[in-house]
This record gives C-alpha cells, structure tokens and sequence, in this order.
RNA sequence: GGCCCGUUGGUCUAGUCGGUCAGGACGCCUCGUUCUCAGCGAGGAGAUCACCGGUUCGAAUCCGGUACGGGCUACCA
C-alpha cells in the first residue's frame, strides 16, 4: 500500500532531484520489524515505477535495518557522552506520575545513573534551555524551545534503535542535505536537529509539505479513507494524470495551466512555491484530469491502454469487435474501469439487464417501435447511416423524434439507456445478433 | 492541556515590489451541436481575500490581536 500523500512527497523529492542534479535516495525506514514486510516493500517500488520513477531515478533501496549495527554503535556513542540515558519506567508509570497521557516523558530517570539492561530503554537528554532552529522551505525558521521538547527514547528495551536517531544516522552517512517530507514530521526536525548536532553533524535542510486532507479536512488516513495509489492504479486512473493532479495539490504552473507536461513540472516546480495550507484530494478533479490525459491519447494507446480491464471482466473479448468499438468510447471514459460495461454488451451472449434501464424505455410505443425496427433492419443494407435513417422512418409513423425512437431499440440490444452511439454499435454487433435481441425483447413485452 | 503550522468562491489554486473588473481550473446551472450519454463550443451563479483594529491617498498583499481549522504530543514511522 502505497499512500498518495508518500506519493506526492517522493514526486516533490524527485523533481528537486533532477532540478538541482542531486540524488534521490530511497530508504525503506524498516527499524519496527513488526510493522514491515517485503510485500511492503515490493509495492512501493512497484508504485514509484509507475510513478515513472524506476531504479535509475533514485538510489538505493537502502534497508534502514542493514544499519543496525551504525545505530547501537551511534546510541552507546550518545549515552557514553552523557547525551542519553537508560529509563526502565513504563508507560503506565509516566502517566501515572504526570496525570496526563500527552504530556511526554518527566524525566524521572535522568540522573538516576541506571546501566543497560534488558527492558531499560535508552532516552535521548534534550537541553533544558535554548532554543533549535528549524530551517524549512516552506514554513521560514519555526523555532522550538529545548525545555518543551522531552527526553525521547533512541533505542528501545531490546536494544534496537528507534526511527528519529536511525534517520539521524542514516542521513547524516548517506550524505542528506535535503529532507522533504509530510507536515505531520515537522515536530521531529527539531529532536532529529539535536541528535544531527549531539553526532557532531550539521542539520539538512526540510521542507515539511502539508497534508492531503478528506472533504472533513482531517489528515487522509488509510482506515477511512482510499489513499493507496494502487487502487486508483487499479481502477483506470493513468500515471502521467495522477502525477498531474499530486503536483498541483498546493501548487501551480506558471500562468492559467493546469495540465501539463511532466517537463514543464520538472522545470517550472519550486518547493518554496508550495502552498502550506493543508490541500483537499478532490478525486472529482482528479477523475477529470484523468479524463482529459485518456482524451489524449491515441485511439491505439487508448485501446491498449483498455486491455487489461477487459481482460480482468466476466466476458471474453472479440478483439476485432473491441478494435471497432473503442473510438466510440474513447470520450465516454473518464477512468479506465468504465470501459467494461461501456462494451460488455457486444461480448455478453445476452445483453445485460437493467431494470430502471427497461422501465423507462419500454413505455407505450415501444412494442411497435420494436416491430417497425423488426420489419425496417430485416433486409437493410447492414451500415450505420442506414440504419438511422429506416428507424427515423419507424419514429415518424409514431411522430416520435428519433431520440425517442431509438431509447427502446437501445435497451434491447444492449441493456441500457445510455451508451455508445447506437447505429455505429449495431453496425459492429452485425444484423444477426441484433434482430435477435430486439425480437428477445420484444417478445418481453406482450 | 502543551508545542508547532495554517486561513483567497463548495474545492485546488493565481495573485509574490500595496493601486487587478481578485484571474484560471474542478464542481454546479443554462444554451448550442446531437440518436442516448459523453465530448466540444458559448454563457451564468458563486469571494466584502477568516474576523477585528492599525499603517497608508490606497491593503488579499505590511503590522498587531482574536477566532477557527489542522499536525504532533509512543520503547510507530
């Protein structure tokens, strides 16, 4: 499960990357190993190649976890300088003594002088005054107070290190000037700034990019929302419009453009230029983005790119009657998914049945409309033009327009009251299918 | 509670050096094209730029305060 707001965040590292010729590096952050997998893993780097961001764009993988070793050796380095401690009170305890479950550690083991053992957590000695700077792009130099900042734990009962010091190592080894990541990190820039300086180390640079909010304005959350960019993936959502859409999440290109080339991103994008209010992911824009890049591509590329949905629906696919029919509905999708049930009625041995679609339809003069059609497509040149015209024929011995006309013709043969355009459908479904479902139909209606 | 961040139409934004009819897009509505639906074309409604005060001839743009929203507050990352 890749999550849209890691996506958008590792869109903007990328795109900094290629502006300023640095390096992107893909760090998989695995120091809890109850909550990592190499399926995990797997889909992230599935998620950032469809991204357009395959091996060659970045470095890496690194497994935080193949560092392990760096970070104890970092941790017993801090505690043998005096700038950490071992604690062995438990949560309970804290919160017993400070009455309050969000006020943070009180410092109960500070001077108590305890050695490492099993069980004993290892917390970081943040200064009592003085004040940590934290340069962001975004949000100019928040400053925190030292004192309001607690002694966090670095290194856990079982000896293994926790994130804020394993980034702090692994960042300052790897050479990171730049870390761009999600608002709701900000609060650890300065705890990772005192370890950087307490390592002897001088900090990055951040930019904390704000968070993508649901219509409640609440932080996208993979519970109650749908954040994994594998679903949208899934559902017909091209790559090229998604990267589109994040990109414009708290920004914009120069001008009154939206959709734009990836180039024009990777040339016009400034991380200061990132808006820092939090951006609600409107997947209503982002479906009519989407529509707009489907709209653009070729008849070839949009057939293609169909292909997979069809071969994942209940039906098999003619291939040549797909060929014929995929230009009528280039338009007519908004998201890939939509073609199925926008073709399946060629495919299926009977069209599909919609109730509301035959109510609506099937009204008054439709049983004669069905028999003119009958009797006018029996023996009519098999073209779409033609078929038009002899069903107008049919409407206007009934005085119906042919928007009337066809609504019953087009519930029997291919089950709904919109579609594709209907005479181009038939010409493709061929005579044979065709007066057999009108005539299924019309059998219905007596 | 504490710390930090934020606030331009319903939504995403433009606006960065104070003087714009506050522009664009999505969504919504209307009309046109039309065999349905889309698409396309043309219009429209919708913002006293969160609020209050200040500086100024003039403020969305500068300053102060208030309100509201959000993030974090784990031996998760």
């Amino acid at each position: 499960m890749f999550h849209v707001g890691g996506a958008r965040s590792a869109l903007f590292n990328w795109v900094m990357a290629r502006q300023s010729g640095g390096t992107l590096v893909l760090r998989i952050e695995d120091t809890d190993a109850s909550r990592n997998s190499p399926e995990w893993t797997e889909g992230i780097i599935r998620a950032l190649a469809w991204l357009g961001m395959d091996g060659g764009e970045y470095e890496g993988p690194y497994f935080q976890s193949a560092n392990a070793d760096k970070h104890v050796e970092a941790a017993a380095r801090l505690r043998a300088d005096g700038r950490a401690y071992y604690c062995d009170c438990t949560r309970d305890e804290i919160v017993a003594r400070t009455g309050d479950s969000h006020k943070g550690y009180d410092g109960h083991c500070r001077d108590r002088g305890l050695d490492p053992a099993p069980g004993r957590a290892l917390r970081f000695r943040t200064p009592d005054e003085g004040q940590t700077t934290v340069v962001d792009l975004l949000r100019g130099k928040p400053v925190f107070e030292n004192a309001v900042l607690e002694d966090f734990v670095i290194a856990r009962g079982d000896g293994s290190v926790t994130f804020l010091l394993a980034n702090a190592v692994d960042d300052i080894s790897q050479g990171i000037t730049h870390v761009v990541r999600g608002e709701e990190h900000l609060s650890n820039a300065p705890k990772q700034q005192l370890l950087w300086d307490a390592l002897g180390a001088e900090p990055p640079v951040w930019a904390h990019v704000p968070v993508i909010v649901n219509e409640k304005r609440q932080k996208l959350s993979k519970r109650r929302d749908k954040v994994a960019l594998e679903d949208y993936r899934a559902e017909g959502y091209l790559a090229d419009a998604m990267r589109n859409y994040l990109m414009l999440l708290g920004w914009a290109p120069a001008g009154d453009r939206e959709i734009v080339p990836w180039d024009v991103i990777v040339d016009e994008f400034r991380i200061e230029d990132v808006n820092s209010s939090p951006a609600f992911f409107d997947v209503k824009k982002l479906k009519a983005i989407n529509g707009d890049y489907i709209r653009a591509l070729t008849p070839e590329e949009f057939a293609a790119a169909c292909l997979p949905f069809l071969e994942d629906a209940p039906f098999d696919v003619d291939p040549a009657v797909f060929a014929a029919l995929a230009p009528l509905a280039h338009t007519r999708v908004a998201v890939l998914s939509e073609i199925v049930p926008m073709v399946d009625f060629a495919f299926l041995p009977e069209p599909p049945y919609d109730e509301a679609s035959w109510n609506k339809a099937m009204k008054e003069p439709a049983a004669a409309i069905l028999d003119g059609a009958l009797a006018a497509y029996r023996d009519a040149p098999w073209e779409a033009e033609e078929l038009k015209t002899r069903l107008e024929a049919v409407g206007a011995e009934h005085g119906l327009k042919l928007g009337r006309t066809q609504a019953p013709v087009r519930v029997a043969v291919t089950g709904r009251t919109v579609g594709l355009p209907l005479f181009e459908s038939l010409e493709i479904l061929g005579r044979e299918t065709t007066l057999a479902r009108i005539e299924a139909a019309r059998a219905r209606l007596t």
